[in-house]
DNA sequence: GAGAGTGGTCGAATCGATTCGACGGAGCCA
DNA sequence: TGGCTCCGTCGAATCGATTCGACCACTCTC
């Protein structure tokens, strides 16, 4: 049939009210009679309306409920990362009481591609990264009033971010490995810049991925040298790879190994018993992220424990506060030490 | 200031052209001189007009660009799960022509909680499994004429469903297993029911969940006898679990284990080590879905490949052709079994 | 009994863009 | 030069709901 949807004005007019009775029927927003509601609701059902249409009252009232989130990647890259998983759901949870869903964005802009930061009915924007091909959408969104936050990276001075503090963390890591002793300590990085292989780098390499680089930093504050393996991704199968290239020659074997990520020690106290080394007697291992490896047990990562469904959850508190109006603020966030079972005393020469 | 942001029809204003030329600038739908096209984008750049609102623009045209996905569990339990990650990846894929993006959902319908299906401004709804709660929601959606599909799950016989020939795959795992000469063999299956805690089954369980069930009862055709324990989730520790209570009695250990995915077979690969078990020449084992396991090289399972990305974008493809007026059909993809090196004949006795 | 307060309902304006038929003028051919 | 087509632009209606002030009929209170 081509009946047209009933919409409220039907529905109101069945029951004998004025729409605008009908509309407070609807959103409860304005006290209605008992009598009246019964009627509009009878009216509604015998014309099998639904309640409003989302689009129509997106319009009027200006807020859609939907917050994009943009990551860099692919899509079904960026959720293998257990720590953006974990973040999301932060997100989704901090969102949740405004309402408001969570639309999935990519950032790529390729023609005839997917709903983008513009074309995509947003009341705010939660950048995971932030890229150059970014930027320019960005401008027009923000100039459309549309709040924006950035979790680990830099969208500007004037975007607020939630950062973590990847630097004196990774520190820590170090300084502890440092008071157990040890002295000759090698690198697992993430990759250093976008389409990386996996490969060793040299100490003054180029970096341009932010948590590389600050994570880099802070090993390096306390073992300047250190030679550095940088994976092409957050993998335990990368870990293992870099892990064989850095247990490979034995005259060379260092005694501890930093990972910058949980996945890739996992893989390096991989290749560590594929080399036939102990862990933690012979090689002491750090990750970084605290998040639970599937199948590494019964190694219990020391690590560096980061509140990633908080940092979900902060940006969606930001998001919240600012589409109140308020102004959004950067947080950083601290990651605490978490001692396991894949550090111990550096083994006597 | 208070000065509200510009409209269309300030720009039109501004480029001295009616409002509706201004707009067909913008969405290119009909031809538009080009001293025309440069005066209104002059006019729209001049105001700081970014492009039509679109919420507007939805309201109007009854699309939204947006497809809503369900999901029955916490959304980080949902990307823990590398099928439905790969799945995710081929939806996204199949919708971008469309235009559209992805709006997670989940299947609560708590009091305040976010975006819920009927409040969302979907222009379909991909549902992920379908429990009872979603049900009701489901039949207000489809009463506003919203396409709807489902994988993997019943959503009622009108309901186009993307689904796996589950059962005669499985079958083919265990006749592999026969045709090697195993005969004492026991099966890990996934959850039986929501909430459930890895254990033991018995023969005649109660089993909720579909994919469970088609599967058991596709090893069950050929070994109607196995021993049978249910793990908690889809993770390499539950397999684990599992295995070692498979494993316990060295005097009933199988010869094989029918793992229901991937991870749990992994997880059983290691209990085998660590019951000192030498996988395939002790114990063979098969997985299911085809995945890659991160950290379980050198091994590779003997397993069923799912076309898990394709499913997605079966669902994305079936979505977009109902948008276009068309019938949306049910479709049922076939796994292929691909021989690892975790199976080998049955050692004698 | 008059004035103040109150709970419920109504009208009308508004959100911002899109679309379709109509229309005016320019170019083309005979 | 007259009729015809084609191209680009314009007007006006429409998408469906929300909101805010006005208003009405009561009920309290003194």
């Amino acid at each position: 049939m081509s009946t047209r949807r009933a919409t409220i004005s039907d529905v109101a007019r069945e029951a004998g009210v004025s729409p605008s009775t009908a509309s407070v029927v609807f959103s409860g927003k304005t006290p209605v009679s008992d009598a009246t509601r019964s009627r509009v609701l009878d009216a509604a059902a015998a014309l099998g309306y639904t309640g409003p249409d989302p689009r129509a009252a997106s319009l009027r009232r200006g807020r859609s409920g939907i917050v994009g989130v943009v990551f860099e990647e692919h899509l079904g890259t960026a959720f293998l990362d257990p720590v953006k998983t974990l973040m999301m759901d932060g997100l989704a949870d901090a969102v949740a009481p405004l309402g408001a869903g969570l639309l999935l964005l990519r950032d790529q802009e390729s023609v005839g591609a997917g709903a983008t930061l513009t074309t995509a009915p947003l009341d705010a924007a939660v950048l995971v990264g932030c890229s150059g091909l970014l930027r320019e959408s960005l401008a027009a969104v923000r100039a459309r009033g549309i709040p924006v936050i950035v979790i680990e990276g830099d969208a500007g001075v004037d975007v607020p971010r939630i950062g973590l503090d990847n630097r004196e963390a990774q520190r820590q890591a170090a300084s502890h490995l440092r008071s157990l002793g040890h002295s000759r300590v090698a690198i697992v990085a993430l990759p250093i810049r976008a389409g990386w292989s996996r490969d060793w780098i040299p100490g003054d390499a180029e970096i341009t991925i932010d948590v590389t680089r600050e994570r880099l930093a802070g090993a390096r504050d306390v073992y300047p040298d250190a030679a550095t393996y940088a994976a092409a991704g957050s993998f335990i199968d990368e870990g293992l790879a870099a892990g064989r290239a850095i247990f490979a020659d034995p005259a060379k074997r260092p005694t501890a190994v930093i990972a910058q990520s949980d996945l890739l020690a996992a893989g390096v106290i991989r290749a560590a018993e594929e080399a036939g080394l102990g862990v933690p007697q012979d090689v002491s291992v750090t990750g970084f992220d605290g998040i639970v490896v599937d199948g590494l047990a019964p190694y219990e990562l020391t690590t560096l424990v980061q509140p990633a469904a908080e940092k979900g959850r902060a940006a969606g508190e930001a998001v919240a506060a600012m589409l109140d109006g308020g102004e959004g603020a950067s947080i950083s966030f601290t990651c605490v030490f978490r001692e396991g079972n894949t550090t111990a005393p550096a083994p006597a020469e």
